[in-house]
DNA sequence: TGTACATCAGTGAACGCGCGTTCACTGATGTAC
DNA sequence: TGTACATCAGTGAACGCGCGTTCACTGATGTAC
């Protein structure tokens, strides 16, 4: 849809440079990582003056900012795309939705290292996103574990912190992945394991001891 | 150590630049974070010409990535410091020093996020690392997991990718924290969790079941 | 419908900068005899 | 022990570059009357 726009018009006035700059920049940043992009150089791949993006954005953070906020869309994007191709109530169903989350999360970070890592670099640390860009993603991976409670496939014990535990296993193994340090299977090894997990099933009083020992 | 060496000599011949130069890096990455940094300035803040560094390393990429080595060292140590403060066969004890290792893994990232993000940046993707750089902190989480078995601490059902799922989720929620997308109690929470997810004790028929349906 | 004018969204030249790296060089060191 | 000499580890000047950002400007657009 940006793209209709960035070729809508030509001549003096690009018609819509922010988007335009948007795009090019997530072009540039997927292929040569974000610290590799310059100002100028967006501005030269759309045809325009390097001075003409201030008139948009007041800097380059400000860009990538934008930027960011738009990846994590498509991020979010995909996920629901998985989910949507897998419909139904049955308990298989919903296993193949909650599984479907976090391998889109892996897929697209995979796919697009680069993108990814902007996401959650040092920029996501100085809050140049904004505050709830990621917040669609977090609602899917709530929503999915919700499922899954209803179909009996969460312990009671386990579900209070069961969102951050989930997504920071997803995000861990996407990451080191991308680093090189763990195998590609390593998510689909670490979804078995959270699945098993959050079975759990041990008697409440066992769990009760655990707990008790761990707060130690 | 390495101070020893920096200022043991002065004049000309500097005495043990290499090592001295890693640790101006390591100040100025841990600073301004490693985009930030450069040759010059690492050579200046030494008193020494920038074309000196080039007789020790190649390039820039090269100074960094002996750099990255040197903090997955320091991780690793600190995560045995804490082990060695926490003596005992004791189940409660083994519980504890298992619980350090990600205690500390953690509080090096919250305390160094940038010799963190450079450990586990592109750098780290493009092999800049000794390959086995990341091995020592990975020895110790595999042998917390064995004394964690040897209580009886670990679901042999769990165990198998027990090291994987550990390491992502508290690698992950680290970084989530450094991103500010997680609350910095978010460690906690998961160590907990995965503690809980470890013990597991579901019966095996029950597990079979959840596998089985997962793989679909 | 036509026109005056404010506003918007571009241009292009320039500023000032720091960067990574190379090069020819030189002072210091250590070793062989 | 003294000396010649190869090697090592510095210097300092320079190359060539691309960068973010600013500035005075101008062409295009849209709105009020």
């Amino acid at each position: 849809m940006a793209s209709e726009a960035i070729l809508a018009k030509a001549g003096y006035h690009h018609g819509d440079l922010v988007a335009a700059l948007i795009s090019q920049a997530r072009e540039l940043v997927a292929a040569n990582g974000a610290d590799h992009v310059s100002m100028r150089e967006v501005a030269a791949k759309i045809g325009v003056s390097p001075s003409a993006v201030y008139h948009h954005f007041p800097d380059k953070d400000a860009l990538l900012g934008a930027l960011g906020r738009t990846i994590f869309d498509e991020l979010a994007d995909e996920q629901e795309v998985a989910l949507k191709s897998i419909p139904g109530k049955s308990a298989t169903a919903t296993r193949k939705r909650f599984r479907a989350i976090g391998v889109a999360y892996f897929s697209f970070a995979k796919n697009n290292p680069n993108l990814f890592r902007l996401c959650f670099g040092p920029l996501c640390a100085m809050g140049k996103f904004d505050e709830k860009a990621n917040s669609r993603a977090w609602q899917l991976l709530v929503s999915g574990l919700e499922e899954m409670s209803a179909i009996g496939a969460v312990d009671p014990a386990v579900r209070p912190n069961a969102e951050i535990l989930v997504w920071a296993a997803i995000h861990g193994s996407s990451m080191l992945v991308l680093d090189g340090l763990l195998p590609e299977e390593a998510i689909h090894l670490v979804l078995d394991s959270i699945e098993v997990a959050l079975q759990g099933a041990a008697p409440a009083t066992k769990l009760k001891t655990v707990k008790k020992v761990a707060k130690k």
